[in-house]
DNA sequence: TTGTATGCGTTATCAA
DNA sequence: TTGATAACGCATACAA
């Protein structure tokens, strides 16, 4: 039924020579004569012969398997975020395993007890909407053990995190709609118990503070459940009850924009011209839809790609947990699209 | 640096007893007392016991380990089977390990070589754009390797093939065309090497001939790209060129079909108006774009999860190959939006 | 230059 | 009911 795979017991009886011969040959100790190697590789290339990951992982207890724990694979940002990983990753030799947690916190923890049974050598976490209670990350920080997050990042000692500019982000953005006239700008916020979505908010807050504009906490509006069904209606009922008509939104992400357009178009408002909205993520849907729309994009490649190097070199003791700069920021960048340009 | 990780010697050595005994107590073995067992359960719980899954993996030549080949993670049809392959996996004790191919042949043998020296239990594939020649597949085939193959799936024996129905999906979307009036129905095609986009191009021959209509050939356009700046183009061109202009345009994927609304837009044609088109996959997109686009909806994560629960049996002996009737087909549905509704 | 023996953590076989 | 030991595949300290 399985594969037969050969060992390196199977090409030392091949050659009447020790497995430990083999072992060296094929790994070119210096003291091994050339000719046994030229032998011993032969025989293990006719053999088809691959190392077994498995016993090496319990001879040097290490895995060369990094754990990935994310909320929720079907994301367009964490899916960047994850080809990144498995870029940087497959490259330097290590393979990734991936769990996603759906947002629970009960199976974050369970993950992470999984994959520690599975002798990985580290662990990339962005932790759930749910997970209000950091001790199962610092109960491994404390033993060293090697972690980096990303995105989703948790306010304690130690940690390694990788993150977006949030709070640039949405100050850039903000500050777009400001110098294209905009002057009751809303802003749909996130969940606040996620550090990203408060950073938003607070780079909101700052960009109208910094123009002179009084923040106004009734156009502040949490949609938790990111979806454009839920900023849709949020916004829908807004626009009814107020008198004054806000004339801008800034939205914690772009469904949540999504759901604001659809908002505005039903209640009979043009974007850009009396409405202008902008996003964040800049998914691919941004310069789809009709307006186009702003958005703030966030490198996701380039965090998968940062936090697994980081990963790697503290798994391979080539840096250490307090020659990080912790957070290290990746920069955001606004995209102007329809969406917002009033002016010209 | 690593974590220390208790074992079963540590629990034997606290107690006085072999490892054996602690083996088996925390097994349930019938012929252990039962005060042993608790003794023995006890110091496990206290001393976090998790038993080490690299050692269980050697010593039984099993990882509980599948390794998922993919083209691409960040595609949303890929996620959402990603996301069914981790929660079945994940629910029967299975790891996932994850790969993508970046649609590159030498990466997917290299990926599966690697996997191969890490004892997982079996693949789940979906074979890149490159990939023309199944040796690699077929080598590990004859070996009886347990492996499901979805979406792209090769045409070859012994195989265990997890797809859905492209083939009456197609047949389904450009019936509804024709029903809704259309009568010069352009197909944006696929790279015909993948089976899925020969299917989805049969369908719609099929089916324009079903209703009488004859096929032009001149009216299959292949986008191997499959990006909206491709068929964009392609379309925009072809109706420069013809002098009676298409009416409707059937997409080999979503992203393709967009391409093409952006097209028409340009042209100054009315969608659904002047031209209705429909996609294939029903992304998110669909249901936000204006007109929201009518889409073939393919159950992603359906395929996920039937793929894993076959892979998982198989490899568990639950079921043989020839026990299987491959390949299994699942339904697709043809989500009706505003993009090919002419008629009320 | 090569071979022997040990151990990584676990289960299974045999013996007690 | 329990214990000693071999084995899974490999790397390595120690011997030769």
């Amino acid at each position: 039924m399985r594969i037969e795979q050969a060992t390196i017991k199977d090409i030392a009886q091949e050659l009447n020579i020790s497995i430990s011969t083999v072992s060296r040959a094929l790994k070119d100790y210096p003291r091994i004569s050339s000719n046994t190697k030229k032998k011993v590789k032969e025989v293990a290339e006719r053999l088809n012969y691959r190392p077994n990951a498995v016993a090496l992982s319990l001879r040097k207890s290490r895995s060369f398997t990094i754990g990935v724990i994310i909320p929720d694979v079907v994301h367009f940002f964490f899916s960047t975020v994850i080809s990144g990983i498995e870029e940087v990753a497959s490259s330097r030799g290590y393979n990734v395993i991936l769990t996603q947690t759906n947002e629970r916190f009960e199976r974050e923890k369970s993950n992470i007890n999984t994959m520690l049974g599975n002798q990985i050598d580290g662990f990339m976490i962005s932790f759930s909407k749910e997970t209000k209670d950091f001790e199962h990350f610092t109960k491994l920080l404390d033993r060293n053990y090697p972690i980096v997050f990303f995105d989703r990042v948790p306010d304690i000692e130690n940690a390694v995190n990788v993150v977006v500019d949030d709070y640039q982000g949405a100050y850039d953005a903000t500050t777009h709609l400001i110098s294209q006239g905009y002057k009751k700008i809303i802003h749909l916020a996130g969940p606040k118990n996620l550090k990203i979505c408060f950073e938003r908010e607070r780079g909101y807050r700052d960009a109208l503070s910094a123009h002179g504009i009084t923040i106004d906490e009734s156009l502040i509006l949490e949609c938790p459940l990111g979806v454009p069904e839920e900023s849709k209606k949020i916004v829908y009922d807004l626009f009814q009850e107020l008198e004054i008509k806000p004339d801008a939104v800034f939205a914690n992400n772009d469904m949540v924009a999504v759901g604001a357009m659809m908002a505005c178009r039903e209640l009979g408002f043009q974007i850009p011209k009396d409405i202008g909205i902008v996003g964040f993520s800049n998914w691919q849907i941004c310069s789809i839809l009709e307006p186009s729309l702003t958005s703030v994009y966030q490198p996701g490649f380039d965090i998968g790609v940062k936090a697994t190097e980081i990963l790697l070199d503290l798994i391979e003791n080539k840096t250490s947990i307090d020659q990080i700069a912790s957070p290290i920021v990746l920069k955001t960048e606004l995209m102007i699209r329809n969406s917002s340009k009033r002016l010209f």
